[in-house]
DNA sequence: ATATGTGAAGACGTTCACAGCA
DNA sequence: TGCTGTGAACGTCTTCACATAT
């Protein structure tokens, strides 16, 4: 009736912090460095030792006590975690300034990424060469989706306005994880992952603090 | 010593959901709505009704009951906890595709913020226009902190090697709120807030969860 | 001596369930 | 009757503190 496993259900908190650990490491691992201690880690990430060591703890990982972490075996145990061990194929929908940005973003094929396919509806778009791939129809996302290795991420860089029409798309292509850029909630099926990153979102939290603190200032000025 | 003020602190959760909240009114509003319910509110910004009551009952908001709450006086209300009765003036660092993408983001303008100064360190660039703003070099800086109505936000879309020495320049031209595109942690003072967004780090999330439905998938084949 | 791994405590966030009001 | 506002229950995440291992 019990798994059986060393570890059940990473929690979502630290399935966040994962990638944070794995670019640090990857850093160390570049300087030549082959070990490293949890506050250390901690300090590049910008969390607490403690924190570092029950995140790894989670994953069942071996560091050695009094001396820290093999970087090269952490390295690839988080990768292994987030399902990295294999090149996962990404489908960028909407190629406006946002969607060159992303397709040129290097730090996509460094990170365990590959972007295998542009797509827009705009005829002056389409047939254009984006980093190397020529901007196909959206009419072609068959192409992607039906490769042996089929396309595992869509992002979608689209105006608001299309957003929605593109998830549903990418979802009949069979695509289960999706990045979206607009602002909204996409309307999608359970078993589909969305994760949405919205620029005025980010700017309206760091609106909130700047405003706490002009009344903090407010009430020290005139308290 | 005690605030007498109806809410002390709101939750950072909590804070980050106003946004949400905000967008969704102001389409209400467009529509020419004037009236929503909690539960309403909550399918459209993807929580739960009783977490939307709780979080506009810490603004010590007012809905009536039986009824629900006023559009527009809610959205009002929310807009002044976010500093955003105030247009907040942003400035951008770094205008390749990313930098370009954000400049022209129509969201920004109807909702809250406006991009006064775009910053660039390369020749070729400075000096081009990009939605209707001059390209001026890092050394212009000064132009945009030492007006009567300073940044307030520095937005951070340079490449990655270049990140914390602007993230230095802006705190030390002022800058108390930073939105940085580029990966890692940055190095600032205590009073500084920095937001980061790293496309690399929510494509491996994704990745994350992909991989667990694989496992699960291989498990039921094979278990 | 040094740094991990982890139970226990504490802080924080969400959901429930219903009293209270229109 | 309908929907808000909220104490209380519940669940999750973080931090502490120290036993444990090298």
């Amino acid at each position: 009736m019990m798994a059986e496993s060393p570890r059940r259900g990473v929690p979502e908190a630290t399935v966040g912090r994962l990638p944070g650990y794995l670019r640090a490491l990857t850093e160390l691992s570049e300087t030549g460095r082959d070990s490293v201690s949890s506050d250390e880690l901690a300090e590049k990430t910008g969390v607490r030792g403690a924190q570092v060591r029950k995140d790894l703890s989670i994953l069942g990982s071996y560091g050695v006590r009094g001396v820290g972490y093999d970087v090269t075996r952490l390295s690839d145990q988080i990768a292994a975690e987030l399902g990295l061990s294999q090149v996962r194929p990404v489908v960028i929908v909407g190629i406006g300034n946002l969607g060159r940005a992303l397709a040129s973003y290097s730090g996509l094929a460094t990170r365990g990424f590959r972007v295998v396919g542009l797509v827009d509806n705009d005829p002056a778009v389409i047939g254009s060469v984006v980093d190397g791939l020529v901007v196909r129809p959206v009419s072609a996302l068959d192409t992607f989706t039906e490769l042996p290795d089929p396309v595992a991420v869509g992002v979608i860089a689209t105006p608001t306005a299309a957003a929605q029409e593109v998830a549903d798309l990418l979802v009949r292509h069979g695509v289960r994880s999706i990045l979206s850029f607009a602002p909204g909630v996409l309307r999608v099926p359970a078993d589909v992952h969305v994760r949405a990153v919205d620029l005025a979102t980010e700017l309206q939290i760091l609106a909130f603090h700047e405003h706490q603190r002009e009344l903090a200032d407010e009430g020290q000025d005139a308290g």
